[in-house]
DNA sequence: CTATACAGTACCAATTTAGTACTTTTAATG
DNA sequence: CATTAAAAGTACTAAATTGGTACTGTATAG
């Protein structure tokens, strides 16, 4: 139903909460009891999410996770990876490979390839300090053409700055269309 | 786990072979049939569409399915929201409202809200026709930032010409980072 | 008036998801 | 070194969603 699990919600919930106080122990519990979940639910996720290495734990007494990067480094992206088991797609052919039955050539599959390519980048582009910052516009709001991006935005590895043409999501506004309705 | 239903994938896949012989009445049975999906299920999914004026239905003997509108004017996010029957939305809390349950002051809810748009601008950006014309290549791939949108782009009504300077997605690629993993 | 094809409803089976329980391992501390 | 706090791992149950089917009704062409 083009929805993400509950799981990976909770997951963006605790990993905002955690970056709020950075750099401290956060155990299960007091997640839990901060967000109002279940103990086994919040253990459940920090445990896949420590498998994946956004969190890293200490066990023992005053044990607890921590961000094992700095928010600005978590993506959305990197959470739903985390969380859901299928791999990114939004149609099983475009996720896996050689499901798709017959005909049409699957001219098709190639469009859902590139759909795809366009929400994971959409998914890519919203960090966990973008979650917790009530001040900071998100980066889907602020106009990000503008040649500065947002500071936090730059100990990233990895920048291509080949792209930097179009860094904004905001701007991207693909042509709308007939029925444009409300979401 | 971010997919669209099945059903609604046979929706792109029906609605995309009808366009391919347009004015055509298409009965159910022969689309099952050239597809390669079962018949009920074809019925069931076309009987959807037609509820939401995509297709319109001939009863009776030689009855069948015809389009209502042309291919360039049905989008894949017209699809979704035909076939899918939760209101689009990545997240339950973003979907819907007021289902969010404490803490954190829902920050994070503006920014499924705006994740949200960005994707179903995505899904707007792509036609039925776009799936069916193997030269022309997708809107996706094709740098629309060039003013001039492939003709067929040219009838659809509302399209704001405010934001000419964005209409590329794949212009559109925000600002990847760490780990950049496969789709 | 019969055959064909859509319309609607209801149902069943299978998969996925969410949540829980229980056991084991690790580390801090008195 | 025993106790306690906390994570790790495994397995299971229950609920929700999805996919598919069956059956009954209605319209239309010939």
């Amino acid at each position: 139903m083009l929805r993400i699990s509950k799981l990976t919600d909770y997951g963006t919930l605790i990993l905002a909460h955690m970056a709020g106080l950075p750099g401290r122990l956060h155990s299960a519990a007091e997640l839990a009891e901060a967000l109002g979940l279940g103990l086994p639910t919040v253990s459940k996720v920090l445990k896949t999410l420590g498998r994946h290495a956004l969190v890293s734990s200490q066990r023992g007494a005053h044990g607890g996770y921590v961000l094992t990067r700095a928010a600005e480094q978590i993506t959305v992206a990197d959470i739903i990876d985390a969380l859901e088991d299928q791999p990114f797609g939004l149609t099983e052919c475009s996720a896996s490979a050689g499901v798709c039955s017959m005909e049409s050539d699957c001219r098709i599959r190639d469009n859902w390839l590139r759909i795809n390519t366009v929400v994971r980048q959409a998914l890519q582009s919203v960090t966990v300090a973008d979650m917790v910052h009530p001040d900071a516009p998100s980066p889907l709001a602020r106009g990000l053409v503008s040649n500065e991006p947002a500071s936090h935005r730059m100990h990233g590895p990895a920048r291509l700055g080949s792209r930097a043409a179009a860094t904004s999501l905001a701007a991207c506004i693909p042509t709308p269309r007939a029925d444009d309705q409300e979401i």
